[in-house]
DNA sequence: GGTACTGCCTGACTAGAGTCAGAGAAATGG
DNA sequence: CCATTTCTCTGACTCTAGTCAGGCAGTACC
């Protein structure tokens, strides 16, 4: 990789870790330790600890003491769950919750801060170029993972994406006429927690792969996701032994449209009767 | 200040360490401990422990056991400086340059994972915004600091503002013909350890200040940090009783003589014989 | 009712990153 | 030459952020 552009990005981290660290220090420094100060925030307004563990990756162990802790300091109550005894619910005290506040007001401040010595054209562009490095960012932290249709994680996505439609179909859509294709696994792309995108995959005929419901947050439009879980759906069709791929779609999803072609799939004539499809693709792998 | 600015600056700081804590983790984790890695790169070619001590911010025992941890290792030998026995230097061995080298090749490895899963065209976009994110968190570190003229830093500066005037004036440059004025302080720009920046002030006539050698490194320019000094300047002669200022100036520095117009400077008759000079400038204030 | 399993807590331990108070050797000032 | 200062090192501590093993209470299954 060209060496200037890996010392732009060294150099670009280093400025980052320093500004910003500085700042933390000075802002949230002598205040509530981090992993207090994350646990806080986390229980927000009351959470089972075993949620906790998992979305803050925690021991549980430490995330025992770190509870003892905040609850000697009158932050927070920890009681059973009425439900099942053995879970027990984390949840702020006024006090916490007024420390939460200001732990808030002082991230606040940090960003503040950054932008405080700037002249106003000078910070316009630095949140441009901040928007445009978290977006971009984002990108390389999507991870694929194939799932079956069974998992909880899928449904909600095809909702969402039903809904996407709803919105963008010229004639209207229903999601209770389209087909229900006996779907064979997932593709599910994640950022983190939240799943920013899904293509479903399915047999119909022996050797020819269909893919269905190809669908990408808005949050998360313009990253190259499309195309990212276009090439992995290829992949894993032709990993178990696709000679063809094909799809249909909607003549309001011109994004979608280009991206088929520009992956190589070619118009042919219809191969279904989806209530909602005008164009019908086939791609051989 | 605007919430959504505040929100862009808070997820830029929320995404950037997330994603390059998780590539530090992978890349750099069970390696040497930051401390120790970042006391091996400083050392380089060898540096005596005060320095160190400055440069990095450590205690004098810390530093001293780190050391050791680093000695133990085979990495460095610290010796007794020839020149003044209490001081000692430390060095790398063979063994730890080459460890150098893998921290730098590792550092090298986070970068370019920050970049492998984009596109050659999202590449351009993150590294551009990169470059314009640290220019202008950068502009927020210079600090002005007033110091005296036999200050150790300050005849670097104008060092290389003769160097930058030989190349930019249409008509040559020689530093022995200009005028030596008795100066009474001057303004530093600092970015860390690096001077970016000077302007020199004195008193030729009661009440009324002169700048000379107003100076802006390359690595800084385009951050308004002129216009910084400037007005610092200003302040500094209000606060020791100034009526007014004033400067003159090479016609080839357009940007400077700009700078000087919009601040408030206006034209006047030449005040003095300075050799270069084209044009004189003065401001009540 | 017994057994296995969950969820949580406690005690014991580790590593990194420091801080602080002297002690000792070398240099400097008078 | 002696006192003071400078520079470094050692020993004793601290705080944050964990990990690991074992134990107890509650729930679920047979």
């Amino acid at each position: 990789m060209d060496a200037g552009v890996v010392a732009t990005v060294r150099r670009f981290s280093r400025t980052v870790t320093q500004r910003f660290g500085a700042l933390n220090e000075h802002y949230l420094g002598g205040a509530r330790p981090l992993g207090e100060a994350r646990l806080l925030w986390e229980i927000g307004d009351g959470r089972d600890l075993r949620t906790l563990r998992a979305t803050l990756g925690l021991d549980s162990g430490y995330l025992s003491r770190l509870l003892r802790s905040l609850e000697a300091d009158g932050l927070v109550t920890v009681q059973a769950d009425a439900a099942d005894r053995r879970v027990r619910v984390a949840r702020l005290t006024t006090a916490g919750k007024r420390e939460r506040r200001a732990l808030d007001r002082r991230s606040d401040g940090v960003a503040e801060a950054v932008l405080a010595p700037l002249s106003p054209r000078q910070r316009e562009r630095l949140v441009a170029a901040m928007a445009e490095v978290s977006q971009l960012l984002r990108v390389g932290m999507v991870e694929v993972e194939a799932v079956d249709p069974g998992h909880p994680d899928v449904l909600p996505c095809f909702q969402a994406y039903f809904a996407d439609l709803a919105v963008l179909f010229e004639d209207g859509f229903s999601p209770d006429a389209v087909l229900q294709p006996a779907i064979e696994v997932v593709l599910l792309a994640r950022l983190g927690e939240a799943t920013v995108g899904c293509v479903a995959l399915y047999e119909p005929e022996p050797g020819v792969w269909e893919l269905k419901r190809m669908w990408v947050d808005s949050s998360a439009r313009g990253l190259g996701l499309g195309r990212r879980l276009l090439a992995e759906a290829e992949a894993l069709a032709r990993q178990r032994g696709a000679s063809a791929m094909r799809l249909d779609t909607n003549r309001s999803l011109t994004g979608a449209i280009a991206l088929y072609r520009s992956a190589g799939f070619e118009e042919v004539p219809p191969f279904n009767a989806e209530p909602h499809a005008h164009h019908w693709f086939h791609k051989a792998l």
